[in-house]
DNA sequence: CTAAAGTATGGACTATACTCCAATGTCAAG
DNA sequence: CTTGACATTGGAGTATAGTCCATACTTTAG
């Protein structure tokens, strides 16, 4: 698919994918089709998406990057090992966002009680 | 309190808090020392761990003072009606979040299965 | 063949959120 | 009364993440 459809699909914008094509987070240096219209496959999706998981948990691109390009050099274990500390760190975020969570419904009970 | 004990409290630097300050998100200008030194209450703590709480939420500064700002002209029902949509969003994000932990479980076992 | 719509590129520009610095003022200890 | 650790200001600089633009090439429809 060319850049227009993967941007509908994606929600991001056109430019947004060019610009994580030159800072490295999608490379389709490679897949362009022969007029130079940079082509895309599912992947490429699926990669965004994954972009957009990092960026709800708070990553920077930086960091996004670097867990793409350092998972498939990493051993097994490592595997298992980050994906239970990302796991901690997800459970860390949760907790905080449910607790703020109590803290809004306590308030709206009171406001609640009030009106 | 002094800054750099508000500083310490916090975990956000002192040019932080002193720009904070500037943007209005925290108005200590009425509270200065006769020396001119920023003093500041419990109450300064619990505004900036609001904005912490606004930015692990994904909230640019400007919501997050917009919401303090707002916050006292609302009615009662307003401020009910807010914080009702808030937490529904906050459900949203956490489900979200939820659900890209479960990935990763899925992937963990995957992982744990091979290794 | 031409016009419109889509794509590519490099580089300039913007917004957000800090972060650092230099010059200066305050204050407590020795 | 100086030295050191704190505080102040304004303004410059940085990092991140885009966003926009001019220029130019490609493709498709009429």
């Amino acid at each position: 698919m060319l850049i227009s459809e993967l941007s509908q699909k994606t929600g991001f914008s056109k430019d947004t994918i060019r610009f994580y094509e030159k800072t490295g987070l999608l490379n389709s240096n490679n897949k362009r089709r022969e007029n130079n219209y940079r082509n895309y496959d599912d992947e490429a999706v699926s990669r965004l998406e994954f972009i957009r998981h990092g960026k709800d948990l708070g990553l920077t691109l930086r960091e996004i990057k670097q867990s793409m390009d350092e998972w498939d050099l990493l051993s097994t274990e490592d595997k298992a090992r980050l994906t239970r500390h990302k796991l901690a760190e997800m459970d860390e975020k949760i907790a905080r966002l449910q607790k703020f969570k109590c803290h809004l419904v306590e308030k709206l009970k009171r406001l609640e009680s009030i009106g």
